[in-house]
DNA sequence: CCGTTTGAGTTGAAGCGTCAACCAATCGCG
DNA sequence: CGCGATTGGTTGACGCTTCAACTCAAACGG
C-alpha cells in the first residue's frame, strides 16, 4: 500500500465528476424512453439494429456481441428475450457446428423500424442538439479514445 | 407516425456510436475493478465518497441519492447493503421524522480509503491519461450539457 | 382539531446482467 | 487416427436496479 498515489486535481476531479453524472443518467434515460414505448432496453435495440445492417440480417452470436458492445453471455440471454417475442432466429451453421447465427425476422425488423424514429428523438435531444457539431466531432474523438483505453481489442 | 424524422447523418452516427461504444463499455470496466479490489460497485463508492465529503460525514437520504446520481430506491437499497457491511448508519432525523440521516461510518470511512487508490488509478487509467487536458476539459463541458438535458431539475 | 394531501423513505417482486460452470464441436498434435 | 485443448455458445444462480405499492410523518385547509 505505498502512498504515491497520484490523487486527480481539481479540474481532472470536476471533469470526471461530470462524466460520471453522464455515465450514471444517460443510460437510464434512454432506457427509459425505449422501454415505455417499444419495450426495449438499449442493449436490445442495438442487437436488433446491428442484425438490421448485416447481409442477409444475419450475424453470428460472437460477432454480434463485438458489434453491440456486449458479452457473449449477455448476448445470449437476450437472443433468446427477442427469440421468444419473434424477433429473431437462431439457427446452426452447417460449416462449424460450434457456431450460431442469428437473423433478424420480418417482425422484429418492422419492430426495429416503429421504435427508431422515438430512439433517434431521444439521441436527438440529449446529445446530437445538445451540443455543437465540433463538440460532437470532440466527443467522437474522446470516446474512441476511452473506449480504446477500456478495451483495447477490437479498434473500431 | 408521421413520416418527418430526422434521421441522423453520418457524421453524427459515427459520434453517437462512439459515444454510446463508451457508455456500454467504462461503467462496467469501473465496477469490475471496484468489485474485484474492494467489493463495492462505483454507485456504492460514490454514496461512500459523497457521505465523506459530507460534514459529520452525515446527508440526509433524498441528498445523498442526488448527490450519487441515483434514485431514492436505488440508495434505500444500497444503504441497506452498506449498514449491513457496518459501513453506514442510518437514523432518523429529530426535527423532521420523514427524514432519515446516513452516516458513514470509521470503518465506512478506512474502507473507503483503501478503495480510493484503485479507483482513481482506473479513472486515471482510462479517462485522465487517455486524454489531454484540452479534451479533458472539453469531455467536462460536453457531460454537463448532455446531462443537463437528461436531467434538467439539478443544475449541478 | 380532524381529514386530506404531500413529502421522505422503505419494501418486495420482477427483470436484467454477471459470473462461473458447463456442453458440444472442431482443431491440432503426437 | 485419437484424445486433449480450444473455441463458441448456453445455462442457472445470484445480485443489483427498477417499479409500484406502501408506511409514516408533517403540512395544510376548512
Amino acid at each position: 500500500m505505498a502512498d504515491d498515489v497520484r490523487w486527480l486535481d481539481a479540474d481532472q476531479l470536476q471533469a470526471w465528476m461530470a462524466l460520471a453524472g453522464m455515465l450514471f443518467k444517460l443510460p437510464g434515460a434512454l432506457d427509459f424512453q425505449l422501454q415505455r414505448d417499444s419495450s426495449l432496453n438499449h442493449f436490445e435495440y442495438s442487437v436488433l439494429a446491428a442484425l438490421s445492417e448485416s447481409p442477409d440480417r444475419s450475424r453470428r452470436m460472437s460477432d454480434l456481441a463485438g458489434e453491440a458492445n456486449g458479452t457473449l453471455s449477455r448476448l445470449s440471454h437476450v437472443v433468446k428475450r427477442l427469440e421468444s417475442r419473434g424477433f429473431v432466429n437462431r439457427r446452426p451453421y452447417e460449416e462449424d457446428g460450434r457456431i450460431t447465427v442469428a437473423t433478424l425476422t420480418d417482425e422484429g425488423f418492422a419492430y426495429l423500424l416503429a421504435a427508431a424514429p422515438g430512439h433517434v428523438e431521444m439521441v436527438r435531444k440529449y446529445v446530437i442538439d445538445a451540443l455543437t457539431p465540433e463538440q460532437l466531432e470532440q466527443l467522437k474523438v474522446i470516446s474512441r479514445q476511452i473506449t480504446a483505453k477500456v478495451d483495447p481489442e477490437r479498434p473500431c
